[in-house]
RNA sequence: GGGCGAGUGGCCUAGUCCGGAUAUGGCACCGGCCUCCUAAGCCGGCGGUCCUGGGUUCGAAUCCCAGCUCGCCCGCCA
């Protein structure tokens, strides 16, 4: 509904500025720094240069030029803007009417038949997940659910990495160490890691194991069977770790692309002879194949991109190009998560992509990573917070918070309430942050249940939730509810914050941002708590109570909608 | 050396794309609110050279130039 009013006012300012022969402008519209002064607000400074008239009789000739009418209540001129008010008692009987019909729907945009693949997380699997590159699932999954909210077919997808020398050397581990030391953990990924760890410094201090690892990843790309197997063999134990501990915090991945692919149907020597013709291709003097990428502005200490190792080998970019391609092939648009050390390597795999002729690109969401006050986490230096670890902490403090709370309920709802607290808290706090800004672990904020945290939100959810109920049980409800008896400042704030949900899921699924949705939330939620304190729901009168029940209902579809578009559930107590 | 990104009260952060009305919230700190729908809440207070310096403009957190700080990258690793 905001989102039909912008769309409206954007098109009417259109049809004023052509009667005023200044269709070739376009003149912004901004949300007022306050809510008294309009819904929408157009300032006039742009016209004042093409008209040379001062902006605040600019502004009054567009008003008077600006078609009137629904869903327009009134036009206000206040110096050289022109505010837009919504036509209230409109938007309260739509947002009402929508959400309470929508339900879990509602925020949702109509379908679109676009199919997006987005590809996440994708960690090599070596190893644990660890919050260092937590945000790569996290913001992955949030925007998979943006957008399939915004009306988009959307798949994601894990793009596991079975081909490479990290992984190789983990099989090494796996099929010649037994490694000393116990696992943090009783899993698979804990397990082996530590082989991987054994392996990786066996190989710079012997060789020998380098020179047995190199032939295992020769044989790997020359489709020996046995090593595929015993590769892939560790591998899928890992992942299958990982996915457990992705599965812990409500991120499911609809598929996944195993890189050997590429090498076994021969893409990836497809592309590599798509690329050797290119003039600017070179052969290095021990016979790596490199592209010069001077000319597509890639500049450093070296432009060269090597796309084979000396003994004919692929490398990642490489086998990433056959990847894309193939991607291309089963979606509009392609989008992937990466983090920021990855951009070097994407600007060359844009270039290849040139040179082969392709046309279609990528989008990218690069995030930076997360740091520990000491410096950036390590496996190997042991400077690692697991996501696991962060998991069972915040879970454990969440049980802490329950308990000192509600001692009424049973173990199993309290446990069930410090669970889904835990997780909302662990990912709101991440994906609440622009992805290009590094954020530095601290466990006192990873673990904050108050003010901008998903528990805050959740807790205004649950309140609402308890009013429901209440209402239930006392046996009120909302039938022939009447919008106009909502009147307060708060009851207002808060319809217009409901009606700005598809509007927003808009603006996220568009800019493929999520941080703003989880802004959103919190301060629906705000506004809700706000409505709480001042405005009494069950106690009012019948009509008022009818329509605040109403109100209530929309701000529960709200709050839970946004918040389960970040993977955060919305329980109904807390 | 080069490329990319970030720099906003003590700490964290929105706004930056597309310049516009008194810069958004949170944490911390101080004060107030539970005989009334859950105080993980609400109300009030304190706190700002929007990294620095130039420039463009009627107007700059936002655009341009230069510099500083931090992160990431510049592997025949992925």
């Amino acid at each position: 509904m905001m989102r039909g009013f912008r769309l409206e006012v954007e098109r009417r300012i259109r049809e004023a500025l052509e009667k005023m022969e200044c269709a070739d402008i376009e003149l912004p519209i901004e949300i007022p720094p306050d809510a008294a002064m309009g819904d929408l607000a157009v300032p006039c400074f742009l016209l004042s240069k093409n008209l040379r008239k001062p902006p605040q009789k600019i502004a009054e000739e567009l008003a008077a030029a600006v078609r009137k009418g629904e869903p327009v209540e009134r036009i206000e001129v206040k110096g050289p803007y022109v505010n837009f008010f919504i036509d209230l008692e409109k938007l309260k009987a739509d947002v009402l009417k929508e959400a309470l019909d929508k339900r879990e729907k509602y925020g949702s945009l109509e379908k679109k038949n676009i199919r997006i693949l987005v590809e996440h997380t994708s960690a090599n699997p070596t190893g644990p997940l660890h919050v260092g590159r937590a945000r790569n699932p996290l913001i992955g999954d949030s925007i998979v659910r943006i957008l399939r909210m915004a009306g988009y077919d959307v798949t994601s997808e894990f793009y596991v990495n079975d081909v490479g020398k990290q992984v190789v050397t983990l099989a090494y581990g796996v099929q010649n160490l037994q490694p000393e030391g116990e696992a943090d953990r009783e899993r698979d990924d804990y397990r082996l890691v530590l082989n991987y760890q054994a392996a990786s410094r066996l190989m710079e201090e012997d060789p020998s194991v380098l020179d047995e690892i190199n032939g295992m990843l020769y044989d790997l790309e020359h489709g020996d069977e046995k090593t595929i197997m015993i590769v892939r063999e560790s591998c899928e134990k890992i992942l299958n770790a990982i996915i457990g501990s992705l599965r812990e915090i409500n991120i499911t991945i609809d598929q996944f692309t195993w890189e050997s692919k590429f090498i076994q149907e021969r893409k990836v020597a497809e592309i590599i002879d798509r690329l050797k013709k290119s003039p600017m291709c070179k052969q290095e003097e021990d016979g790596a194949y490199a592209l010069d990428l001077g000319s597509y502005g890639i500049h450093g200490k070296e432009t060269d991109f090597i796309f084979t190792r000396k003994d004919g080998t692929s490398l990642y970019t490489s086998r990433d190009l056959a990847y894309h391609l193939d991607k291309f092939g089963r979606c509009d648009i392609a989008i992937d998560v990466l983090g920021e050390d990855q951009k070097l390597g994407q600007m060359q795999l844009s270039a290849a992509l040139d040179i082969i002729g392709e046309k279609r690109r990528a989008e990218y969401i690069f995030y930076a990573f997360v740091s520990l006050p000491e410096g950036r986490m390590s496996t190997r230096k042991g400077t690692v917070v697991y996501l696991d670890d962060l998991l069972d902490e915040a879970l454990s403090r969440a049980m802490t918070e329950v308990k000192k709370r509600r001692e009424d309920l049973s173990e199993e709802r309290m446990r069930r309430i410090a669970k889904v607290v835990s997780v909302g808290a662990v990912r709101y706090n991440i994906v609440r942050i622009q992805a290009e800004k590094q954020i530095v672990f601290k466990w006192e904020d990873a673990l904050n249940f108050e003010g901008n945290s998903a528990p805050f939100v959740q807790y205004s959810h649950a309140r609402a939730c308890s009013i429901l109920k209440k209402g239930l049980e006392e046996g009120t409800d909302w039938k022939d509810y009447d919008p106009a008896k909502l009147v307060k400042k708060q009851e207002l704030d808060l319809v217009k914050a409901i009606a700005s949900l598809p509007m927003i899921v808009d603006d996220c699924a568009e800019s493929r941002k999520a941080h703003p949705m989880a802004q959103y939330a919190l301060e629906l939620a705000t506004l809700f708590n706000q409505f709480y304190q001042f405005v009494p729901v069950l106690r009012a009168d019948e009509a008022e109570r009818k329509a605040r029940l109403a109100l209530v209902e929309a701000a529960r579809w709200a709050l839970g909608n946004s918040l389960s578009s970040l993977g955060i559930e919305a329980p109904d107590e807390m």
